[in-house]
DNA sequence: GATGAATGAGTGTTCATTCAT
DNA sequence: CATGAATGAACACTCATTCAT
């Protein structure tokens, strides 16, 4: 059970993403969070060392729960290709349950408050799957390309296609998830001969 | 009475794009702004009604510029994978030349802001292509998915891979733009038999 | 006929009026004015010095106005009850078909600005209706009282009963002006025996 | 936690009347209330929603002074004529020792502010004077007529001969308050026979 | 004479943060 | 640990006024 301070941890935290998904992170201030978050705007101070902070921590907090979320069940003695489609499956899962944590991970991205960020720590958790991609590029499964260009196909689809505000109309329904997972596999798979 | 001053609005827009990148939307304030376009704040609110109708003018601006230059010397007659390459190629083209218009647009774009934006005059000027493509999934060229689906593969990589925060790493040579635009091509095109 | 001049210098003074009651004096900036009277800001500045000499001169101008419009019909050799009377007419009369500038005057009669004033052009209007006072006091028609407490029972009722602001349920109609009139003829005269 | 200061608050109070009544509403901005009560701007919004509610609740608090000021002392068994004597001795005085809230009153009631104010909290103080002046009218002692043309003649006289800018050269000396009370006395007795 | 562009100085208000309790 | 009071600094924006045309 969770001691009364982690309770109003947990409603700051709530509170920022709220809010910052509603007005933005510029009219997101720490008063109305507090207000939000039913605390005194002091007393956020006493868990976070700043705004910066508050919003930083609350972003990698986010990171760390989806990338856990997106690697469940993660085998790797599994093929490539359902290995990657497991951890499709588990994205849509995961944002379709958390569109709040979704959404202010989006925002959060193209501010410059990314910059300050280290994402080594979440992206370890992605340690496994990297390397099955990196066996299956020297196994001629996939293809031998940049690494950056490789999930520019097989994981960024993924949020793309869950953004609310770029794609307004599709509903990502299983065969929809089912489409899209085969044409990010056409894409990086080297199946021409 | 003074006449209007082309050259004022263009160093505000040029400002504001700038500041907007280095330190984001909160922090850009009219008053920096204005400092940086050499002009005063008061200034600003003779061209622009407030600071949002500077950032939404602003954005669409580049929407607008963006859209021409991608579309330059489209051909409806060439067929669809050479007509996409194009489009490929001059979206490249103006990134690599005005890389912090391409940074404002995506920071804006997941910003609440974009709520406030009416982009049908800018994704006018694709209609060509946008047919294009509806012809190409008639003739089972391409995939018959849903539009979002298709451009997920067919269109974003493109902004994926140009955008700096993303993929620091990558540097888009003509050799990876050509392979990513097979990658893409792979992914929509009707190939499986 | 009036000039062109003439009548941009009366809407710049109408507009003056309409929004200084409608919104005050503080938010009656000289852009809105401008703005109303169908003029540039700039074109304000040929006809008047600054803002200040522009709200200070549309209240001379009413006062001149209201003043001879009290004073319209004034007889000296009629009985001071019956001068009064016309007065009292007069005066609802001009108020009601100009409630506008009433309104106005009110305002800026309690206003810092009230200080800049030299009243004495307008006053000087009202002289022989001074001079007829005097002389019913002197024959103890009426009672022998400084002019002000005299005014504020012969004449301040008419303002006070035709503000708005301080009386909105009553209306002046021919009855209660006569009504009001003999409580005010009650008040001055020398009655007592 | 810091408890609220009152001192604080009665000297932003103070401050406000002082500089409204100096330099008007327009005027007198929050920065200068602020450095008159020696605090900071900020301050003032801890205490007050904005701007305007610190003058409507500093107009607020002054009517409720001035209203049990005026009452004080007020016996329903006297006769009316002793009561209204009362209520005018005890005007004189507050307003003698508190003319700068008197002239903030006169100043607010003549703005557009003055539409935001519901009176009835301070007119409630008056209601047994008014119950008393129904009664004599009803006794036939003074005039049947509207509420507000009575209080023209029985109350604002008061107001009026202690207007600093409207009545400048007469000094409410004790004779003068007698001789003004016996003419509103007149103008609203029915004395007539 | 008339104007829209331009602006320094100011507006009311909110900010992130600190501090005494 | 938690808080509301307090604030200097900054915010977006408007002001009265000037100036080149």
């Amino acid at each position: 059970m969770r001691s009364p301070d982690e309770k109003k941890k947990e409603a700051i935290f709530e509170a920022t993403i709220k809010l910052v998904n509603e007005i933005g992170f510029a009219a997101a201030s720490v008063a109305k969070i507090a207000k939000q978050a039913n605390v005194s705007p002091a007393t956020i101070y006493t868990y976070y060392k700043n705004k910066e902070d508050l919003l930083v921590s609350s972003y990698i907090e986010i990171k760390k729960r989806k990338a856990s979320a997106s690697m469940d069940g993660f085998d790797e003695s599994s093929p490539l290709k359902e290995s990657l489609r497991k951890v499709w499956d588990n994205s849509f899962e995961f944002i379709a349950k958390n569109k709040d944590y979704f959404q202010y991970v989006e925002q959060f991205t193209n501010s410059p408050y990314h910059d300050l960020v280290d994402d080594s720590q979440s992206t370890a958790i992605f340690q496994p799957f990297v390397l099955a991609l990196e066996a299956g590029a020297k196994q001629k499964i996939i293809r031998e390309v940049d690494f950056d260009i490789l999930t520019a196909f097989a994981l960024h689809p993924i949020t793309i296609l869950s953004n609310v505000r770029a794609s307004k109309d599709v509903k990502m329904t299983r065969k929809n998830i089912a489409v899209a997972f085969e044409m990010a596999w056409d894409a990086i798979s080297q199946n021409e001969n």
